[in-house]
DNA sequence: TATTCACACGCAAACGTTTTCGTAGATGTA
DNA sequence: TACATCTACGAAAACGTTTGCGTGTGAATA
């Protein structure tokens, strides 16, 4: 099996120097023509390419950017990987992806991991239990060593460095207007427990909107789900004793199962009962009824997250530090769970 | 901001040289107990992290798998990615992961970047571009430089390597059993364009479980689908004129439009037309009526492929070569789309 | 006192690059 | 002929590790 061909073996075979070589490769005009052609066609001939490791090792910089999510198997953290490849890629930069699978531990192995040498900065949305633990000292310890760390989605305020998030609160008083707009006034939500702070943030929203619009607050009409898994019978003891025409859920599982429950309960959506999301993921758009929801626009949150980081990078020693907070616009997609 | 504490550093502090450094933390008999401790306590102290680069250059490996898929977004692929994650993390692993976007040009372009230093071994599913080129020139030479290649869901049968594929041919015959066992006998199959590696077999095992049950086969019950942006509309005008009592679809949306179809038509799944499906994804789990559908079982898939590179990858240099091919065994997920 | 021997440590090479600087030889100039 | 000036190339350091081997120091032995 043949090994990658160095600059070292293109010199012995030529009887010419390493530096010769590395100088011919990269055209300069220290090497003569000939011996330029020469090399060149040799290192074609043999596909040689540039060792990364030992770049990467003299530039003391790694050209990728590191990701980390909450989870793999998830369709908005897809999306945000993608906008973050498109812009990375475009700027001669590697991604690398992690996932902490939601554990605290993993979390910190993982960066650490990459922080080792892996990776030049990162990209990051925090794990549910370390929100929970409000433990941020491997984040804090990994920017103190001069790499930048972006965050979205599920982000820290208490920390300082650049974030991309989108206004929960402000797409949930999206969601609930437009239910509100549409002649809705009993409105549940279905939401998650406070320490995630989305969801925390999405409740607010919806809040916000009631009190604008001058509608009654019902603490019986807030549902706070723990676990994803058995969310179905949560919503179907929730929904049994209430009289609600609207239902906003923060995302799209909890919208998903409140259909479910509804057309179990013999209500039709959105006649009986308007739904609303938040996420526009597969289901969302292949559900039937199609669910009105609000989108995050992942892509283009990971996109400007990237080039957040990259700005970081590529900014001179001196610059003064400055962060940024990048606000995504969401927007409300119409389609058939609303009126 | 304080920069990465290297070796060099911890020595010149302690003056001391960098290889007593090096050993004390290793904990070598040669360096007193007395130099050990106070090298250990500084250098935990100030956080030293040995730098992996360094490591990967010296080591000639990088203890990192590239993974190479050709959609990121893409339930499936991320369930894989999860289980090459999961071993990969366990034997001490990175991955690392890109998407060629279906497109030859990217998984050429990715797999070189990845091939030049970043990576020991590649994990990858081969674009659908290059599936119609029939040009896997990067694949041979990425291998012939000593880098293996595990080759999961869509391979190709010409390359000599490891692969990890399910049965697609028998998923689709129990498929397409499962539904003649329910009593059906006007099936039709809603399926890929040919070239497709996953969909030309999933059609044989179609076409063979009607022979072996002497049900005529009709090509007027075959679409082949080309985009599956439009395949709404295919499909309307497919079923428009057909009186079939079941469809097996070789993926999730192609189900779920069937259904969608089938219901503006005003008929009942599963009572007038059953359906199933491939791929046990969101949408088969949470959709009205969830689908029965013939489990890939991605994460094994993904954990058998990050085995089999691993293996490859600790094998001693002059253990003779010998590639496996690995079929994981399809499931058959009942739900409520069958009878 | 001379020799031996642990002990505790340092030197240096190697991994594959890039780049600065030095220089041998050829050519030109006075 | 003597000197200056190019031209074309090589040597070496640096990035951060690991590790085999060499070695100065002191103590123990003869």
């Amino acid at each position: 099996m043949k090994q990658k061909v160095t600059l070292k073996q293109i010199a012995k075979e030529l009887d010419v120097s390493i530096s010769t070589v590395s100088k011919a490769l990269k055209d300069s005009v220290e090497i003569s023509l000939d011996t330029r052609q020469k090399v060149k066609a040799f290192a074609q001939l043999y596909n040689y390419k540039p060792n990364n490791i030992a770049l990467s090792l003299k530039n003391r910089k790694t050209k990728t950017i590191g990701v980390l999510i909450p989870e793999i198997v998830h369709h908005f953290f897809t999306t945000v990987i993608g906008g973050v490849e498109k812009v990375a890629n475009e700027k001669g930069y590697n991604v690398i992806i992690c996932s902490s699978n939601n554990s605290f531990d993993k979390e910190v192995i993982n960066l650490e991991m990459l922080a080792s040498g892996s990776a030049d900065g990162f990209i990051l949305s925090v794990a549910k239990e370390t929100q929970q633990r409000k433990d941020y000292h491997h984040l804090e310890e990994t920017m103190s060593q001069g790499m930048p760390i972006v965050l979205f989605d599920r982000i820290i305020d208490e920390m300082v460095c650049d974030k991309v998030i989108i206004d929960d609160s402000k797409g949930a008083q999206t969601a609930t207007n437009h239910l509100i707009a549409t002649g809705c006034r009993n409105i549940a939500i279905i939401t998650t427990v406070d320490y995630i702070s989305v969801g925390k943030l999405r409740t607010n929203g919806y809040l916000k909107a009631l009190r604008a619009n001058d509608i009654e607050i019902r603490e019986d009409y807030i549902l706070k789900i723990e676990s994803i898994e058995d969310c179905e019978t949560a919503i179907a003891d929730f929904l049994a004793t209430k009289k609600v025409d609207a239902i906003f859920a923060v995302n799209e599982l909890f919208a998903v199962n409140a259909v479910k429950v509804l057309q179990k309960q013999g209500k039709k959506v959105p006649d009986d009962v308007a739904i609303i999301g938040f996420t526009d993921g597969i289901l969302s758009k292949h559900f039937i009824p199609s669910l009105t929801t609000i989108s995050q626009h992942g892509e283009e949150m990971g996109a400007r997250a990237a080039k957040l980081l990259i700005d970081k990078l590529e900014a001179p020693d001196h610059e003064p530090e400055e962060y940024r907070t990048v606000i995504i616009d969401t927007s409300l997609i119409e389609r058939a769970s609303t009126k």
